[in-house]
RNA sequence: GCCGGUGUGGCGGAAUUGGCAGACGCCCGGGACUUAAAAUCCCGUGAGGGCAACCUCGUACCGGUUCGACCCCGGUCACCGGCACCA
């Protein structure tokens, strides 16, 4: 019989929601549980058949610590602002609010017809100006102590979009949005110093308990090297100053290359021969896109200063400098000591241009490739270095370095500044005037929020300003410091920043004077468990990590660190194991599943479906093995069942199984094998029918998984309460112990057969069922036995003349 | 190139971390019920061989350690993700 799954969860759900059933209040008796999902993006799409992955997870844990008598916050919102909404506004000339708030009511209603705990007292929505107010606040307070800073630098400009991208939204050479080319572009920017957290993003993250996949590209992306910097004379008089992590290998330094856009250049401008050269060879790069310059990546290509040369500070002989873009110019100084001996791509460099390699580290063949794996080398034709091993050269040449103010000991990092302004519409306006006098001031705080002018068109400009350039009346205005005419910086936020502290919102929502009270933060913070992508390692999760490291130490929050616990689902791969997109067309929409198995089938099969952080493609046939299996729950208890709660001898060793693998598997997120746990059971009730206890606790243990089906049942049963909020349950360590047990029989190491034994027996009771046995008789008979190994409780291998 | 991960039946995936490989589910085959079908229930289902009890092989590939290896070690291949001239 298939149950009424339309009736059933549509009924809950209304309960559910005029209850306020999975409501947190901050105040309580009870510990507190924090956990939280990535708030979606509320397209126009409506739900993903991705999003009730994380989702769903996050629920059933939630679930529990509610379950196991833990104050829990569950919360969700809107991460609102964004390109998509702005471009279908564009498109069909709608406010992009007004499409945000029909975008967040189909969100809704979607996550509703899930069933999910959700706090829904509790809603964020980003584009909300009560939210915004305390995002733009954020940013103030920033500006304040001088890391939000504006700069003109070179931006990843996309062609299509006409708007800025951080680096992190460059995705081979292209915008992670639209997919067009991006080039390199020259423009003032509003920056985040998001590298003066650079060391402490880094070392805390020994502090949390991230998965080690997220902790290891956490700390690639900010990148921490420590060498020296070194000052190298030139024939011109100034000196040039590079990084390098070798120092140990400046004895083999032939040559130096800096980058096309170095500063220098333009101070040597008279002194250059071959000037026109060099600047044909600049010009080039500058018009490369980032695209162009990492696809030529494999041709190295340059032009050496004629005119100028540099010293080497060692050896105090002359050696040519180059331009080339193999040199970036935001890392380090701009310029580098090429070892080509030692180092791969100088190699290259200096074999293109046939200058000298000299090997200063032993082992390697360097007429054949440069030597840079060699840590356990020892150094050669390097004067006073020669014989140390690398680690000590490099301690002996940094002393050398400093005792002769030639160079210190340096660390550098792959993160650059957040760049944070975006030409576009729909975003947070900056909240800052600059004014002639007294350059870029910050709006008071009492003026926010600053709203977003509502404007006649949302394209950016032609010559790629926001929209807001074009409100005259708007950007007009005085400055709040002198009373002077200024204007309004028309550049928006990134989507970024209201999710870089929305969790923070979370526990207060509607507080009016405080981005939250500091009772509630002091309560609720720090998540004790964040779900969510892979894709999100190095942007949002590092840059909510930087701005609540900033809270901390600005005294809003209390702790210095977001996030106890950090996990990452994967993604569900289409039918044709395809990563699911339009195009392809294998889009699986979770309303039609919902309406064909209902919303409890889907939650279950998402969770059963494999490992929780790997990608598994969907398959429709396997979602109707989780209806089967809720038909069959409910075929068990559809009719109420008489007699106490207690457990039926029969299946008291099932139940308390179940109830200590489901348990364990919860906190580990194997919840595809907490499925099968539950589905064994409903196995055994089916060989023989549960008592009411029995049914209890499967009710009790399914609750998590496929809510209604479990509270519909538990009140059929008359059970009281509701199973969403019923006691989650302990087993009995002694109940899991069965009275016989199964011992494996090897005969070499090969399975011949088992015996059954008393689960108390000792080895020498089971070696003599072992030799009991009839086949191990014949086995053995005739043959000298070498050996016996018992292994309690698992197996007995005889070894064999 | 560098960093990380994965490789197990027809399919998704299990395996208490060195101890009975394939739990659970899907698909498929057979049977029961039905006028029939669907649904449901029962049986079977890694491959090969044998009438049978049983035997042999089997966790990407090659080798090693071990009484015993999906698991540990060395090497190879393939795929996925991230970074990508970071000196």
């Amino acid at each position: 019989m298939s149950y009424e799954f339309q009736r059933i969860e549509k009924k809950w759900q209304g309960r559910w929601d005029s209850e306020h059933a999975f409501a947190a209040r901050n105040a309580s008796d009870k510990p507190k549980f924090y956990g939280l999902i990535e708030f979606p993006y509320p397209s126009g799409e409506g739900l993903h058949v991705g999003h009730p992955r994380p989702f769903t997870a996050m629920d059933i844990v939630t679930r529990k610590r509610r379950m196991q008598g833990y104050n829990v916050l569950f919360p969700i919102g809107f991460d609102a602002f964004g390109l998509p909404t702005e471009n279908f506004a564009i498109k069909n000339k709608i406010h992009p609010s007004v499409v945000t708030k029909r975008n967040i009511a189909t969100f809704t209603s979607q996550l509703k017809m899930l069933g999910y705990g959700f706090d829904w007292d509790r809603v964020v929505d980003t584009t909300d100006h009560e939210y915004y107010k305390w995002t733009q606040w954020i940013f103030i307070q920033m500006f304040k102590r001088g890391l939000a800073y504006k700069a003109s630098m070179p931006v990843n400009w996309c062609t299509s979009c006409k708007c800025v991208l951080a680096n992190e939204e460059v995705v081979n050479g292209v915008c992670e949005r639209c997919g067009s080319e991006v080039v390199r572009r020259e423009k003032s920017q509003w920056m985040l110093k998001i590298t003066e957290y650079a060391q402490r993003l880094l070392d805390d993250l020994d502090t949390v308990d991230y998965v080690e996949r997220v902790k290891i590209q956490q700390k690639n992306w900010i990148g921490r090297s420590t060498g020296c910097e070194v000052d190298f004379a030139t024939t011109a008089g100034e000196t040039l100053r590079v990084f390098t992590t070798r120092p140990d290998t400046l004895f083999g330094a032939t040559y130096m290359v800096i980058s096309p856009e170095h500063a220098i250049l333009k101070t040597w401008e008279t002194k250059l021969t071959n000037l026109t050269e060099v600047q044909a060879y600049q010009d080039a790069s500058a018009r490369k896109s980032d695209f162009e310059r990492t696809e030529m990546a494999k041709v190295k290509s340059g032009v050496r200063l004629s005119g100028v040369a540099a010293i080497n500070p060692v050896t105090g002989g002359e050696i040519p400098i180059f331009i080339s873009d193999y040199v970036l110019a935001t890392y380090g100084t701009g310029a580098i000591m090429a070892v080509p001996g030692h180092d791969t791509r100088d190699w290259e460099f200096a074999k293109l241009f046939d200058l000298p390699i000299i090997e200063v580290v032993a082992g390697g063949d360097i007429t054949q490739a440069a030597y840079t794996d060699c840590d356990t080398g020892v150094m050669v034709n390097s004067g006073f270095l020669n014989g140390l091993t690398v680690a000590d050269a490099k301690v002996k040449i940094a002393e050398w370095l400093t005792d002769k103010g030639l160079g210190t000991e340096k660390v550098n990092f792959k993160l650059r500044d957040w760049v944070f302004s975006r030409q576009r519409y729909w975003g947070e306006p900056i909240p800052i005037v600059h004014c002639e006098h007294c350059g870029y001031v910050a709006l008071p705080e009492s003026e926010l929020p600053l709203l977003l002018p509502d404007v006649e068109k949302y394209e950016t400009t032609d010559n790629g300003e926001s929209p807001l350039a074009a409100m005259t009346d708007w950007i007009n205005t005085t400055c709040p410091q002198c009373g002077a005419p200024a204007t309004r910086e028309t550049d928006t936020m990134p989507q970024w920043a209201g999710s870089s502290w929305y969790f923070l919102r979370y526990t207060d929502p509607k507080n009016a004077d405080a981005l939250a009270s500091r009772d509630a933060l002091d309560y609720w913070t720090p998540v004790d468990w964040y779900n969510g992508g892979m894709e999100h390692t190095t942007l949002h999760l590092l840059y909510s990590r930087f701005w609540h490291k900033f809270l901390y130490d600005i005294g809003v929050v209390p702790t210095s660190e977001p996030y106890t616990k950090r996990t990452s689902h994967a993604f569900i791969l289409g039918e044709d194991g395809q990563k699911m997109s339009k195009s392809r067309g294998n889009v699986i929409n979770p309303n039609d599943t919902v309406a064909e198995y209902g919303a409890d089938t889907l939650r279950l099969y998402i969770m059963f479906i494999g490992d929780f952080e790997k990608e598994a493609p969907w398959s429709t046939s396997s979602v109707k093995g989780c209806k089967r299996f809720l038909d069959r729950v409910w075929n068990l208890a559809e009719t109420r069942i008489g007699g106490g709660e207690g457990y039926s001898a029969t299946h008291e060793k099932a139940v308390n199984r179940a109830i200590a693998k489901v348990s364990s598997d919860i906190e580990e997120m194997k919840f595809n094998t907490a499925i099968a746990a539950l589905m064994t059971l409903v196995n055994e009730f089916s060989d023989s029918p549960p008592n009411r206890g029995d049914i209890k606790a499967l009710l009790t243990l399914l609750s998590p998984f496929a809510p209604h089906i479990a509270d519909e049942l538990w009140e059929i049963q008359g059970f009281k309460g509701t199973a969403s909020l019923a006691p989650w349950l302990d087993f009995d360590p002694s109940k899991l112990i069965d009275d016989t047990i199964t011992i494996a029989v090897q005969v070499g190491g090969k399975l011949k057969g088992t015996v059954t034994v008393p689960s108390d027996a000792d080895d020498e009771a089971v070696k003599a069922a072992v030799f009991a046995d009839s086949k191990v008789a014949r086995i053995v008979e005739g043959r000298e036995l070498k050996r016996v190994i018992v292994v309690p409780k698992k197996l007995v291998n005889l070894i064999l003349g």
